[in-house]
DNA sequence: AAATTCAATTGATCGAGATCAATGAACGAA
DNA sequence: TTCGTTCATTGATCTCGATCAATTGAATTT
């Protein structure tokens, strides 16, 4: 969902001088971490919560439920930041979709500089808020969408965070497997690809190898989304 | 979920002086309502985002699906706080399950406060990140968890938050619907019904009329949720 | 207390998506 | 390139929860 944006749109609301997002002070402060495909992100201060910016590559924080099931709370690409407790019932993990490269920060650390930078508590608060949306909607799409809603939804999100898009034709790069898109959507494999496969028959899109689609018809695409916009 | 002991938990994490939650604020900034039973809360202030304290009573907030579905997105009971915004595509609601009275105050007003009182502002960060940290929890169950696993998880998690508990006993006098807690578990009016129906042949619950519940079993019940704890 | 109404339960059947199983296509390694 | 492995697709069947349909029961009104 377009963290970015929302973000902006609310610090703007309630600031003058608006600046840009937290990802400056996260990264004065914070770890940096290389982390290689597949791998999970450990931080050596292990204070949490934590909160992360994405410096490049992607990543995904998942929830384990038992042994073998797994849900994806969230994706983190390029520039996006992603903030977590760990303090909780569930098991949270950060691991890296791509190769890449993260800058880590604990909360408890953030926070020190929110009284020397009164701004800076104004963009965490955006940051939480804009998470938190992200979360409710997608408590929408896991509790009341079909699963053709629910992939239609996935891409238009995906659209709009990654996709290189020209005359109404989406281009993306997709850094997950279809197992994490199914674990992010509440669905299996088997569905999704079944999905995928009846978007192609339809002409809504094109797949060419395992990671690349291309999006030829948006606007058919969001209708089959049973949501506005 | 336990937002209050999560939120004291951060809240002490990293402040030497731990102070209460928002809700002094809150009151002291926001517009008092008296919303009558099934009624939407309608703030003059129509600034988004907002953030509201229950005082008395039980409220839900909702999202819709098209024309007939809906998803509840939270419960809020007494003392409980619940925050929301509602630039998104998705529209929000927040109704009365029963007379309740709250409070609410713009997140741009309360943020004006922040700059006097820093530790406002790390109250406002760990309010937010409780509520992350619960509507995460809820996409694991939307996501991956069978209609047992959740209405279980539903009841432990009434339980601690409005349930009299004496010796392994817990008395629930529930404040919604067999279709509210349908909408908030993602599951139909039947399910939730029949799931209730297994756990009192279990000997795992008793009901009196439609609202009170006891729990004779709690432990039987947790282990029916799939969660460590 | 009887009547009315609406919510909850229970039963019968259906169907979307899960599961099981096989095939086919990508991608990496030698 | 070819082999081998892994991932994605497709097909066949099953199952959990949805849907349709009564029935029961609780709370409210008269």
């Amino acid at each position: 969902m377009p963290a970015a944006s929302a973000l902006h749109k609310f610090a703007a609301s309630f600031s003058d001088e608006p600046r840009g997002p937290l990802s400056s002070e996260v990264q004065q402060l914070g770890e940096f971490l290389h982390v290689p495909v597949g791998e999970i992100a450990k931080f050596h201060s292990s204070e949490k919560p934590l909160i992360v910016f994405v410096a490049s590559g992607a990543v995904k924080l998942t929830a384990q439920v038992g042994l073998d099931r797994e849900q994806i709370i969230a994706f983190g690409f390029r520039e996006e930041m992603i903030a977590w407790s760990e303090n909780s019932r569930v098991p949270y993990e950060l691991q890296a979709l791509t190769a890449c490269k993260i800058v880590g920060c604990s909360l408890a650390e953030l926070a020190k500089t929110l009284t020397k930078d009164e701004y800076c508590a104004e963009r965490l608060i955006a940051q939480l808020l804009s998470a938190l949306e992200d979360s409710r909607e997608r408590l929408v799409l896991l509790g009341r969408m079909t699963a053709q809603e629910r992939v239609a939804s996935f891409l238009l999100d995906l659209t709009e965070r990654i996709a290189a898009v020209r005359n109404g034709i989406a281009v993306l790069d997709l850094p997950m497997s279809r197992r994490e898109i199914a674990d992010s959507l509440g669905l299996t494999i088997e569905t999704v690809s079944r999905q995928l496969s009846q978007l192609r028959e339809h002409g809504i899109l094109q797949t060419n190898g395992r990671s690349e689609l291309v999006i030829l018809n948006l606007d058919q695409l969001c209708r089959l989304t049973s949501r506005s916009k």
